[in-house]
DNA sequence: ACTCGCGGGACGACCCGTTTTT
DNA sequence: AAAAACGGGTCGTCCCGCGAGT
């Protein structure tokens, strides 16, 4: 379902379409989600938390800056772009705006899956030096920025959009003087 | 088709609602979109585009610095996220995000959309005296954070994404060393 | 719909089966019946109430005691059930019993046709003479039994219950002394 | 199964509601019942008719005329009625009207369901002097009046139709001049 | 000339009664 | 005894044309 719902959507991922790819029967789907389309799109949604937070955990294990890392993990997403022709996008960005009005628990699912990112990504700036609220606006920013990019690169068929956020990052995260800016 | 576009996706937005909402008869709506429902939504695209980018050219009219200005355009984001109580969110990502990959003339409506934003703001920050280059990737990177600012206060239910965005946008636009920095 | 609930109940009136049978496509049903199977049905109802109300004030119209024109209802309904080869029953009767807990609006349809008939049927015998208060008495057990003669006819396979309700329904209302032995 | 016949039908007891109200595990349900739905309600419509039967053999130990006994089951049928809020109906009645054409093996269990009790009321007429082809005849007609009273009674969620047919049968059984009548 | 009632299948999610495997 | 798999079926709704109307 995961890859359904980033080349089509929410709305657009047939259940009919999810039990073909996974080559199984229609009928095993309800014994394994009982309620339904909902509580596979949540899991689909956890799953690709699971994914890009494993993503960046990698990330961080390479040296270099922080801003060298985030750039980093920015270029990966673009490289996956690429790899897809462009025709994959960030599940819970857009089961957040197909479903955030109708499915509380979709929402809170996509809000955790962000919350998980942000967290980490704060968490990592912390270790880098970064004062704690400082960090936590900066990690909002960045995914936020990320989610942004990743769209944009989508609708113009090009990783310009997402090697300017990481231009952008780099620059935020790495100056020297950032504390003072901010003071 | 907006408004259902902003609150359910475009695939979730059906043509019954549509002319519901429009109380308009069913029939008389492949009178005037013959290429049915893509070609609405195509016009929908367009309208949004034309809605947000007055609402920035209006916002390049208060006086105050362009950290002003760029976070004046967040907050008012902001403010209409609260009043629709986190309802909506911006048609021109969901679409993309949905219609990415089969329908390459909705793709081009949406570049089309971003590109004129980013086009605004590019030109709205050259004309404050940041040099063009520099302008463009800002642009790009300001437009993104925006949406994806967007999208992660609609699955948060609160601004607090917006505004991290909007302080994040300021700083990278009101420092006096920016030049330098990027040097 | 009318054939299919008699002969499978209204859960198992497929809509599939229906449109079927009228030669009509499934899209087309929900133009019509914009509520759905449940609207459907109460019209079913409504045309059995028609139906069999036309039968009833049909036999009115012959000569003969009242209980010759009861039994002769009765006698017709037998031969109806012989014609189909018990495969039929009453709509009206299945719909109450798999629906008076679920649907108030399909409940309150049969009781108006279960009504309509008791009404017609305690008019016609203040007609001829009977008292009111008795009249509408026997009326709502002669419909009653009617029901329940089908259904018994039905399971048997044998019109003996509906001959036997018939030869019931004729001493109760033919006897001289009926005023008498009720005072 | 019994509960669901009488408030959904035949068709509308899903097995799943079965056995989630045995509290029992679905798998387990082809151990018992390796025949399947069929047997599952055969099983029902045989409980039924016992139970049913027992409230009759119940009401002959009462003293009282022969139309006070039958009288008292027509009243007892009501009070359950009432207990239920009309939302309980006879299952042998419904099955026969949903199963009469489909399955021989569930017409053939209501056709006995229902002869127990035709039997049952005929041998007791007799026993209180009533010449045997005429018990037969009444009893015929009782039962089907019991069952179609019930079903208005259901509609009209009102005990009227009931207590008519509680008085029609008193009056058919307890005349003195009876057998002059029919002879 | 243009509107719109009405029709038209295909597919949506969901759940059915059943069988196979453990 | 029961977990898991199995397709075909349910009703409902999708986006879309045809042709009779003013």
């Amino acid at each position: 379902m995961l890859e359904l719902i980033q080349t089509c959507g929410y709305s657009g991922a047939g259940l009919t379409a999810v039990v073909d790819r996974a080559s199984a029967p229609k009928g095993s789907l309800y014994f394994h989600f009982p309620e339904g389309k909902e509580s596979l799109g949540e899991q689909a949604v956890a799953l690709a938390a699971e994914r890009y937070a494993a993503l960046f955990t990698e990330a961080t294990s390479t040296r270099g800056s922080a801003g060298d890392v985030l750039a980093g993990v920015l270029h990966q997403v673009a490289a996956m772009l690429v790899d897809q022709d462009f025709r994959i996008g960030c599940p819970v960005s857009v089961v957040t705006l197909e479903m955030g009005a109708d499915s509380a628990r979709l929402r809170e699912a996509c809000s955790s899956a962000f919350d998980s990112w942000i967290d980490a990504v704060a968490a990592y700036l912390v270790g880098t030096g970064v004062e704690a609220a400082r960090a936590k606006r900066l990690a909002l920013s960045i995914i936020g920025s990320i989610e942004g990019a990743i769209i944009i690169s989508r609708a113009r068929r090009s990783v310009e959009p997402l090697e300017a956020a990481a231009a952008t990052v780099r620059e935020l995260v790495d100056r020297p003087d950032q504390a003072r800016v901010m003071a």
